[in-house]
DNA sequence: ATATTTTTCACCCAAATTGGGGACGATAAA
DNA sequence: TTTATCGTCCCCAATTTGGGTGAAAAATAT
């Protein structure tokens, strides 16, 4: 059975070729093709598609919005997001959204049908430079530390203790040190962290990935 | 000119097949194949390649340690890992430790010749259902919030002060409020949040991501 | 228009945290 | 051997925080 295809884009050249385009391959079906994703809910419903093409600059709703929408009313429906936009925001913002899919408008057209073939088989289909950046995130977020503020490992344990909520004689506690040696300690990292409250620590801690 | 390969897998079947394949290809050209990747910077300094293959269970040093040397000496040099193994602790693992691409060894031959096309072409080739991990786990960390403590916006704002590190006089400043109600907005945020600290609601937020 | 929630403020008390000092032994580096 | 760093510990005085209780004005909801 052919995939089912609707797509949301105000640009009548685009979607004049994907028509175009899918009118001679029997494996896909441009079931509806539309200027705005205004009332992409009741579309959907409607026509029950097994994909949606989504531009993002549209007359009134955006795409990523609409992405957002649909993705939450039709969890299982796969949107791959159709575009010439390839700034950071806008990619996070679409597949964060839901979007399984973000193909670039430059795509070749045989690309494209391979990219809706490929959600189709439980992918997730990426123009090369797109890829790259989800990448780079995913890279980004688990370096370890930019910067290296010297903590010793037993500044590290005590830190550790300090963003779990404990106070400074649980910590004393556990560690099995006195009360004034943890105290000394969270001087010291005070000091190496350039802040001046346990609140600043444990947030500068999380928020930078210390430890 | 082609595009120089070397492939670290100990599996001779592996090694032949791949051998097989780019033989015939005038765009590829396999200058190295190993049975383990203990060696794999000196094979890399005198070699040269334009793209790695790593394979990541075999003898000695297992593949996902040796993307992070390789990554580290030659953070230029794309590598692609080619394993069976799908689970996401090797998968993140291997993309966090710098491989661009992730390819199954059920992929049909030509897939492969693409996806190291692809990353010669600035993209991070992915097998769909790895890619579909990747996708998950983008969404799963922009997720809002599992849990709704139901702060109020006023709390909220607080909060956010206090986890910037505000003492509660400095709150009240910033707020133009009294001590006291900082103090009180503080008692209920604890109450909502099940902690007693300021630590344990500062950290409690960032890990949540509340707010 | 009445009920509920939100925001504001107050007082008491005990505990925790801070800021500034200084000190001692062990270990490692120069 | 001398110097530095680390981990340990102590004192004092001032400030901040947490828990309990209560309550009035303002904003929202029903």
């Amino acid at each position: 059975m052919a995939i089912r295809i609707i797509l949301f884009d105000d640009n009548k050249h685009i979607r004049e070729s994907l028509s175009l385009l899918l009118v001679t391959d029997p494996r896909f079906e441009l079931i509806g093709a539309y200027t705005d994703a205004n009332d992409a809910e009741r579309i959907i419903t409607t026509f029950n598609p097994s994909v949606v093409l989504m531009d993002i600059d549209m007359p009134g709703k955006n795409g990523i919005d609409a992405v957002s929408d649909i993705h939450k009313v039709f969890p299982q429906l796969p949107i791959i997001m159709l575009t010439v936009f390839e700034d950071e925001d806008r990619v996070f913002k679409s597949l964060r959204n839901g979007a399984l899919g973000y193909v670039l408008k430059s795509t070749a057209p045989e690309k494209l049908l391979d990219a809706i073939t490929e959600v189709m088989q439980g992918g997730a289909p990426m123009s090369p430079s797109i890829a790259r950046k989800v990448m780079s995130h995913l890279q980004a977020e688990a370096s370890p530390a930019k910067v290296d503020y010297a903590l010793t490992q037993r500044e590290k344990d005590v830190l550790a203790l300090l963003v779990e909520g404990n106070s400074y004689k649980m910590i004393a506690d556990k560690l099995e040190i006195g009360f004034e040696t943890v105290r000394s300690h969270i001087k010291k990292i005070y000091d190496k962290l350039h802040v001046q409250t346990m609140t600043e620590a444990v947030s500068k801690t999380l928020r930078e990935k210390l430890l």
